[in-house]
DNA sequence: ATATTAAATAATAATGATTACTATTACTGA
DNA sequence: TCAGTAATAGTAATCATTATTATTTAATAT
């Protein structure tokens, strides 16, 4: 547990915002100047490696990565990009309801998806704007 | 709907392996030598927005092509990375049960992942051959 | 304390997936 | 036929990630 790591990881304990390897490394930049780009990935490889932290590939392109280990359950806006956590407790094991596929299931990744309340508020404005527009003419 | 676009939505239907852009570009290339590659991934997104097909990310750095547009649910095995459709049937609607967080949900993606029966296959191979090694110790 | 070794780092280069650009080609309607 | 539009092929640029390498740090043995 190297200096580097160990910032690293209270970093990523300190947000729920799942940032991707850019954001935790501008964040870490704020308390160690010097560190570099590599070592920011390579430590989250290693954490999430060893169970500490969780990647999450869930927008396309870019990882984003979890300080929460546990096996839970995201939601993400399809507007702004922002992924949030939610209590989400499946009403039956929703792995014993799929076996016989010649799978050994070890685990799954539930994500929603839909506008959170932000992005919704802004539609709200763009309606009011249309609308008195509309009206002017 | 160009020629291109055609082969492209009618290659992704033959598979149901859920291949990257480039592996739809190599599938693609057999029946159009001459296609280009941006062609390909302008027309995937094209017809993910259109709702033709779905976009899929599910391996970290690279995007998934499924030309089933329907919500379903994907199994991905952890060893080889490849991924199928299985059936599920959420036995209450799981979006319901997550209402006051703000967000208007508009679906979910739910992907398991494990160890494939071929995969599986492979490490009882390697299991007996360790076996039959130390035997002769 | 000092030398020795291994591991981790910073800085940079290389890779791979995706997107942007531009000249050319194919289509469409007058 | 011809002008105008849209899509394409080919290529360059970008962005995220991984690999490389010399240097630094930490740990261990002397």
């Amino acid at each position: 547990m190297t200096k580097q790591r160990k910032v690293i990881l209270e970093e990523l304990h300190k947000v729920t915002s799942h940032p991707t390897a850019d954001m935790v490394y501008e964040m870490v930049r704020k308390r160690l100047p010097h560190i570099s780009l590599g070592t920011v990935y390579r430590n989250l490889e290693d954490l999430a490696d060893q169970g500490e932290i969780r990647k999450l590939s869930i927008d396309g392109t870019r990882m984003r990565f979890d300080g929460n280990p546990e096996e839970h359950t995201h939601i993400r806006c399809i507007v702004c990009g922002r992924v949030d956590d939610i209590h989400f407790a499946p009403t039956v094991s929703m792995q014993d309801s799929i076996s016989d596929n010649g799978y050994k299931i070890l685990g799954h990744k539930l994500e929603f998806y839909g506008k959170c309340s932000e992005c919704r508020k802004k539609d709200e404005i763009m309606k009011a704007k249309e609308k008195k527009r509309k009206s002017k003419d």
